[in-house]
Formats: C-alpha cells, structure tokens, sequence
DNA sequence: GTTCCCATGTAACCCGTTACATGATTTT
DNA sequence: AAAATCATGTAACGGGTTACATGGGAAC
C-alpha cells in the first residue's frame, strides 16, 4: 500500500538502524555489525552510503550536513514518519518464512567422506571453540544493555544466539566422539548415539 | 592450487552432491532440496542447470545423454577424477568462518518496538510451531537412512539442525511469555528471564 | 479435464560484493 | 613512523533469482 514495489531487504535494515536515532553512514556501519549483523548480515559500507541516499529520496529519511574541524565533515540522517510507516509496514507484511542459512561448516560436515578424518574433527573443533567466543561476545553485548527502553529485544536476539551457540557445543562435542570412533565407511546406526534424540 | 580461480560455491555444492552418484539436473534439484537446502540453501534450477555445462566444460563432470520414449530425454551427470580433487582442494582449504545467517525472523524480533504486540507474539508462535514442523521432517529423514556408508553425515547435519530447533521452542516459550509481560517501553531488567542465562 | 510429474533450457535483472580512491587526526 | 579512527564515495562485476518458454504422460 505504501509503496508498489517493496525495497531491497538492507533498506529496510538501514531504516531500522535509523529509527533509534540520527546517524551518519559510519556510525550506522558500526551498529550494523554488533547488532543485526549477527542475524542478518552486515551490509558493506558502500552499499550503506548508496541506500541512505536512496532513503532519502524516497523521504523515509532526512539528510542534514554537519561540517567538522577535526574530522572529516560528515552527513546525519534521520528517518522521516513517512519511512517509519515504511518499515512497519514491511515488519508486518514481510514473510519471515524465508529465513536463510548458508552454513559452510555444515556443507564440509555433509561432504565429510571426501575430507581427511583428522581435517574433519579439526574443523568440528574450531567450530566448538568460535561458539565458545560467540557466546563471550553476545553476553559482553547483554551486559551494555539493561533496564533502558528497548533493551527486551536485544535480550530476546541474543538469548536465541547464545541458545544456538550452546547447542553447537554440546553437538561438537558428540560429533567429534562420533567421528573418532566411526568406521571407515561412516556408516552409522541408530544405537550410536543420542545428538538430537528424543532426551 | 588445482585451479587459479576458485568456483562460485553453488558448483562445489552440485558438485558434493554429484559424488553421491549419477544423476540429472532434475534429480539435483530434489536431492539438493531435501538434503543441502536445509543448511546451505538449495540452488534454482536453471542454475543448476547452468552449472551443470560448467562442470562438464571444466571436465569435473560427465555428461551421458539418456533418450525416453513415455519421458522427455534427459542427461545425466557423473563426477570425474578430476571434479573429485577439486571437490576435495576445497572442502580441505575454504574458509568454515564466513558462515551466513539471514534471518528474517529475528529482525522482526529486533525491530519489535514498532511492531503490534500481538503481530510479535502471533510471529514468535508462528516461529515456534515450525520448529516444530521442521524436527519432525528431520526425524522423517533420519529415519531413511541408517546403516548405510556415508550416513553418520547426514546423522550429524540433521542433528544440528534438530537441536537448533529444539533451542528455538524453548526460546519461543520464554519469549512469548516476556513478551505478554513486557512494559509498554519494553525496557528488560536482568532479574526478568534466565533465557541464554548460564545454566 | 485439470493438475501433477518429468525434464530442460534462455534472457533479463539487480542486489550485494570487491576494488579503487582520498585524506586529516589521533593513538601506539 | 606506522597504524588505527573518522568519513564518504564511484565503478565494475557477477552470482543467483525471477520470469519466460515448452510439452508429453500419468494420475485423480
């Protein structure tokens, strides 16, 4: 209704970033990559820059210059009411059952037979550790945030990572038992073990 | 070193899973539907079809024209010696960090403040209830296959993806219930939830 | 008699990435 | 003296999606 052809998905991501305050591309770059950028992808800085000038001829965002001494002049911009009926409107009409993995530790996993078998737990092995620093990194995230308005999304987006991150644990630790101890032929039945098993 | 330039990750993809035997473009297309789709994502099928010419021109693949009388012709694929190695130089040297999450779903989470609460909940139970779905279709695919060579794989990816599902249900319960309780500001405390907490 | 299964392709398009380009100030 | 921070942009490319196109046989 608002519009007859919807954007690009990272518009959207842009306009939500804006709607907790005027930013310019480079601050919008930053909180990208620590907050959606863990669920969605970061966009690059160049298609920021590209979009927000998009946003603003569309008029779901303002564009303001602020000259600066010190530091490189810089451009803020602030979404417009007419971009946040634009988002919220795509937040209720967008499908959310096109949600995407592209896992290429689980393509090698899948693949396994073509790998060497010490290569192959190795991989399951970084795989643990990295889930060990996610979690790290997102409760560090937590920790910044308590009690302000808000912040209950943050909490719910992080509390799904880090339940995920866990899960990963607990998987490689099986999976690397499992790949120890399986046959040449990795055949495997159903008395070896219990990773996703009815607990 | 194989190849100067390495291949789009879709080719390794038709690739992988034309080690797993003879096969069509369409056949591709289903095998890769129910199998890599689920964690890596599934390739169009004129893509497949696109990639398929590749291969064969690069000599990773076989092509074998197969006439049909009650059928419309079709041409079957098998992998060379050669699209065996590259297979095998990539799964060994690509990158297992850049793993890539687009979730739709959590941006809807994240941008919850300009949603209707009862959109976010109904999205949340929407959320969980294909969770559900999605186990149950896991389990349906464990279930064909065990004994086999090659099935610990398969065993371990739909493992994951079990037990991610798994986190997601008792995420969905925890959120669902915050979410009902939630201020109007939906500013979160710590002493709200234990979600993601440690254990 | 309509819908589903088999089976393969071409052409257009565009989102998103990579590479290129610049440069002052502050920190190490 | 080097590296990181701040700050913004243009141009080219290509992987992957969407739309278009075809058609016989089987199942319901």
């Amino acid at each position: 209704m608002t519009t007859s052809t919807s954007l690009p998905k990272n518009s959207y991501v842009i306009l939500g970033l804006l709607s907790f305050g005027e930013m310019s591309g480079y601050d919008l770059k930053q909180l990208a990559d620590q907050s959606v950028g863990h669920f969605f992808g970061s966009p690059v800085r160049s298609q920021i820059y590209t979009e927000l000038r998009r946003l603003s001829d569309l008029g779901y965002a303002e564009e303001r210059e602020v000259v600066q001494d010190d530091r490189p002049d810089k451009r803020l911009y602030r979404i417009t009411d007419e971009g946040l009926a634009a988002l919220r409107n795509w937040l209720t009409y967008a499908s959310t059952s096109n949600d995407v993995v592209k896992s290429h530790f689980l393509l090698k996993i899948f693949f396994g037979k073509h790998m060497d078998r010490e290569e192959l737990i190795a991989e399951v092995e970084g795989y643990r550790s990295s889930s060990i620093e996610f979690i790290e990194l997102l409760e560090q995230t937590r920790q910044n945030c308590g009690g302000e308005p808000g912040t209950l999304f943050t909490f719910l987006t992080t509390g799904l990572g880090i339940s995920h991150a866990r899960a990963n644990i607990e998987w490689a630790d099986e999976a690397i038992a499992l790949l120890k101890n399986a046959d040449a032929d990795y055949s495997w039945k159903f008395t070896d073990s219990t990773i996703g098993s009815s607990k």
